[in-house]
This record gives structure tokens, sequence and C-alpha cells, in this order.
DNA sequence: TTTGTTGTTTTGTGATCACAAATAATGATG
DNA sequence: CATCATTATTTGTGATCACAAAACAACAAA
């Protein structure tokens, strides 16, 4: 008798190492919009060739986390006004429609970790931390997505953030975290109800809140 | 002076073209739903190595035009009855709303060339063939919702139709493309007077007649 | 300073190969 | 005939390398 599906982190494959660790740092936001990338940069600093590193960065292309010119050269995408209006229509268009699914299955479970997030973030923001604020901020969504049951959806969704994120991190390094309004309070409060409709306003108000704070910034 | 931007497809690299060979494959419904795929296979077939079938396999995978098992076998997704319920909700909720937002923005070229789309799926869908009535539909609602001005959302539409679109096929061929009823019409019509709401419905029940189609087959 | 040119370096691409894991085929055993 | 162990084959993976194109730097001319 063996553990089966572990997914210990060694047992990986190489490429696929590559590509969560170049994920993660995307999601977090910790790469400047438009900043550079090579293979061989990615491959020296994990150690590993150049093969794999190719292949988490087609992959991540794909996923539009990053993007490359058409000759090959590698970028964190810098979306324009238009572009980012584009994403935060997809986004208010989808993730209300998440919550409000999520809503029906969520448990006691669910709401205890959600208040768990909610209190890093509470900490992020006050400490002033942006990418400390983007990944709890990020997992207390996915976390609440997740009970929605709908994978196909919430893919679409992790897709917009990674084009987002480091947007974001640059208007968080801007104007500061310490003046968000907290729409996750009410969201939990909608959900110890099961206000589906409460639930989606919340989020939909989160997400419009990032929306205008790009727009103040930069639009 | 010389043509700038031409996008000549001999001077694509190896990768992308075999990225879109595969990936036309795929869309027009012509491999069967659990289908195996070797690298190897791909890269003979297409008389290259394997490093630019990798790169296009990876990339395709990552917009679930293809899956790999934990040990990097490669197959054409087979989704259960869940995963497609939840593919053809995800279509009810956007290809709807780019409908609507192409509405707006359409002009007298657009419906002439949807008209014409039109045409040659009536004629594939009376002569039954399968491949090109999915070819000549997809082409359809891509040209319909390029007028949305939201790549955003549509490139998230296009990965939903590269999931559905084997077992579309499969079923076609069990059922048959006679019966199908062409919704297309009704979506011109309400486009040619600019009513937006009209042509959501039209899209709404196209897309239904899809998801019915598969419920009726195996569901 | 600006512009154009030349030479150097950086960078992605594609092919090849050894290797290990997974799969398929074979044969032994009940 | 079915089941399990063993062998042979298939297959993805990752490293390495030569190559060409792109980006960069240095320098000359206006």
């Amino acid at each position: 008798m063996q553990a089966l599906n572990e997914p210990l982190l060694d047992n990986l494959p190489t490429h696929e190492r590559v590509y969560r660790a170049l994920r993660d740092t995307v999601m977090d936001g910790a790469l400047a919009p438009g900043e550079a990338l090579t293979l061989r940069g990615i491959a020296e600093q994990l150690s590993v060739s150049m093969t794999p590193a190719r292949e988490a960065v087609r992959r991540l292309v794909a996923e539009r986390a990053l993007e490359m010119t058409g000759s090959g050269r590698i970028f964190v995408p810098n979306p324009g006004v238009e572009q980012l209006e584009d994403l935060f229509q997809a986004r208010l268009l989808l993730e209300p429609e998440l919550a409000r699914r999520a809503a029906a299955s969520s448990d006691k479970t669910l709401r205890k970790r959600l208040s768990q997030i909610d209190l890093s973030i509470d900490e992020n923001m006050k400490s002033g931390d942006p990418v400390g604020y983007i990944r709890n901020n990020t997992q207390f969504h996915r976390a609440l997505y997740q009970a929605a049951s709908a994978p196909a959806l919430l893919a679409l969704v992790e897709s917009i953030w990674l084009q987002t994120a480091p947007v974001m991190r640059r208007v968080y390094g801007r104007l500061g975290t310490r003046e968000l309004a907290d729409y996750h309070e009410a969201a939990l409060a909608a959900l110890a109800v099961r206000d589906a409709e409460a639930l989606a306003q919340a989020i939909e108000a989160d997400v419009a809140q990032g929306r205008d704070l790009i727009r103040q910034s930069q639009g």
C-alpha cells in the first residue's frame, strides 16, 4: 500500500516546477509590467536547462500570463487602458456569477477559511504589503469560487487575474493599500445567511474597486 | 520599401506552424474524443523534430484543447457529462453577452460576411458534413463576436470551443446535421435591425441547442 | 547632438541524444 | 481461461549544441 497522487514537489517534472514558480511570481504581482525575461535567465535562476524553461514560458504565454514578441522576446504584459477595461469587464461578468453559485454550496468550513484569509488581508493592508495583499486577496476569491464547482469558469478567471496582477501591483505601490474598502466582510456576512445576491453584489463592488483604482491611477 | 508584418506562413517558426495545424484539427472536430497522440507521431507527420511538437502540444494543453496524463501521455479531451454541462454553462454566460455587444458595432460588411457563412452552413447541413458544419459554424460565431471588441472574452470562448468540438463532432456523427434548427437566420435578422436582445436570444438558443443535443446523445 | 553603420553580444529556435518511466507484449503458473 | 511476473517497446523528459536573427554598443560622419 502506497500513498496515491501525493503531489510531492520533488517528484514533479522540471518544467512543471518552473511553470509553478513563474506563475506564482506573476500572480503575486512580483514582476513589473513590461519587464523582460530570458529563457537562459530563468533556467539559470532555477538551475535547470533551457528546455523546461521554454515549455513553462510557452504555457504561460498561452495563459496570457506572459507575452512574446514576434521575434520571441519574453515580457510581462503591460496592458493598455482599453485592454484593462476589457479584462475588468470580463471579471465583472464572471466573478459575481461564480460567487452566486458558490453561495448555494458554501459551508462553515469555507466561511472559517475565508475569514482567516480576510484577517491576513487586513494585516497586509495595514502593513502596506502589496504582494502579500495580492496573494491573499487572490486566495480569498479562489477559495470562494472553488465552491461554485465550475472549474471551466474558474480557469477563465484565473487567466484574467494573471493578466491584471502586475498592473494591480503597480497601482497598489503608488496609491497604497491602506485606504481600500474591505468588501470581504460584506461578502462573508452575505455568505453566512446564504444571500447569493448580496454576495454577488459584494464581489462586484470588490472587483469594481480594483477597476476604479486603475482608472484613477493611470486611466 | 518592403511589406511590413506580412504573416507569410512559411516564415512562421516551426512550433507555430505545428500549433496551428493541431489547433485547427481539434477545432474542426477532426479528432475523436479520447484519441491518443504522441510527440513522435506529430513530429513525423509534419516532418519536424520533437522539440517544436512538444511546444505546440504544451500550448494546446494550456488552452485545454488537449490533455495530458500525469505521465505525459497526450489525449484529445473526452469531457464527462458534468464537465460538458459546466462548459455549456460558460458558453451560455459568455456568448449572448458577446452577441449583445457585437450588435452595437455591426455594419453591413459584417452582415454580408455572416450570411455568406450561413449559406455554407446550410450546405454542410444538407450534405451532412459534420466537420465542415463545425468549421463554418465556428467561423460564424467568431466573426460575430469579433465585432464585440472584447478580445479577452473571445479568447475565453475559443478555449471552450476547443474543448467541446470533439464531442460535438461525435454527436453530429450520430444524430446527423440535417435536423438542426438554424438560429443563424434569426440572428441575422436581429442584427439587421440592431436588436441586441433578440440577437442575444438567438445565440442563446443556438448554444442551448448544442447542449441539448449532447444531453440527448449521451447525457 | 543626431544619425547611420559596423561589429559584438545576446537570445530564441530546432535538432539530437541518453535516460527513465510507463505501457504493451510475452510467457509462466494456477 | 484467467492472473501475475517478466521482458521488450514505446514515449515523454531534459540537457546540449549549432545556428540565425535580433538587440545592443561603439564609433564615424554630418
